[in-house]
DNA sequence: TTCATATCGATAATAATCTATCGAAAATGA
DNA sequence: TCATTTTCGATAGATTATTATCGATATGAA
């Protein structure tokens, strides 16, 4: 099995999706040119993409829609479940904690939060019960989790890491506008809003500015 | 000006965090080497990313911190406030106005919310105001809104997207993990958590399936 | 002053990604 | 049965992105 770009990865998580709503709909085979047409891709690249999970089609029909949601979901892991604690209960950490139970339908759990907050430690937020920051190590390692989610303040993210990697973690969400420094065998996954804005933003600017030439 | 690859906007950004972090601890100059360190990208793609928004280094010395900081934000048009509005005041919508004041050093003023929630109407929400979504089409126009930002359930994603169109809307942050259809002059910037987590879950599968071997 | 070094900016080479093309297979309808 | 259409999967070509190379320039030390 050759390494799979992060670039399919994601657009993978994108036909899935669409995968999904033609399954609830109740229909049976799906094509790669309609994913193709459905999200902008090229039905050659989602072929391609599709072949990296292994999955067959079949001319002129496509592939089954069970079949291919399955395969998908395999291929990313989402049918195994993976034990997640969060670090920083503010507003973002809350609205993730939110999504608990949709990120559970994609193989993460959400065991638990941590906080240095006084108020928040020993509440519930959506279900998830925080704690206090001294405890994530010591539950980690006795839970075995995996993965780390980072919701706190950029100046404090990497002192947080640090301290999820002493405990046991491999892989790091990291909703932090910091670059993480970690040892190379430590997955980092960065959600960057800053720089999303920064696209929006600047494309925004070209387009007004062609608009009044 | 040629236009720039959403790679390097996106890496602009990354860049612009650690200049201004330097320009906190009064750091003179920075090179371009050094933010090759900091991130991870090539020094030679630094360069090129930078050369992108006119500036021009000195041998040996590298970038007055000053001036760099400026010509990135500049070039993001992030000295420039545009207002946007949100739809959407549930957990993401409430933790995104919690960025208000940062969004604003960033070029972009969240000016209010609109939900259907009535519990939510005409309350504020750290400190934005939301009012009811009848409300949405008069006022963008009324204040020329420019950004519509989407934090809705998927379900809704899409009617959204089509009001705040009609609304003359131009440039859409969407938070939904849906794919919008929209006309090709619209500018549309995903935040896709799904994407994201597809690539953590199953690099993270890759990793430990490796280890057990 | 001269040399070594760090950096810049430009250009060339490599690698990755995306797009086009083509033959084969399955369905449909004449 | 046989042409037509749609899709698949494979391969080749084109485009884009990344990395390497090289001469030039500023700094600081010998």
């Amino acid at each position: 099995m050759k390494p799979v770009s992060i670039l399919t990865l994601r657009r993978l998580s994108q036909y899935l999706q669409i995968i999904l709503e033609a399954q609830k709909n109740k229909q049976e085979y799906i094509s790669a040119t309609s994913l193709a047409n459905h999200t902008g891709v090229h039905r050659t690249q989602v072929r391609k993409d599709l072949a990296s999970t292994g999955v067959v089609g079949v001319p002129k029909v496509g592939h089954k829609v069970n079949e291919l949601a399955l395969a998908i979901s395999d291929f990313l892991n989402w049918n195994d479940s993976s034990e997640a604690f969060i670090v920083g209960a503010g507003n973002l950490g809350s609205a993730i904690m939110g999504y608990r139970e949709i990120f559970e339908t994609k193989g993460m759990k959400i065991l638990a939060a941590f906080d240095t907050n006084p108020i928040l430690i020993d509440t519930k937020i959506h279900d998830v019960p925080v704690f206090a920051m001294e405890k994530f190590s010591n539950l980690a390692q006795r839970l075995h989790v995996h993965i780390g989610i980072v919701t706190v303040p950029p100046e404090a993210a990497q002192s947080v890491a640090d301290m999820m990697l002493a405990s046991g973690i491999m892989a790091i969400w990291n909703f932090a506008p910091v670059q993480l420094v970690v040892p190379e065998n430590i997955i980092v996954e960065n959600v960057d809003l800053y720089a999303s804005l920064a696209v929006l933003s600047q494309r925004l600017a070209v387009k007004l500015m062609k608009q009044s030439e």
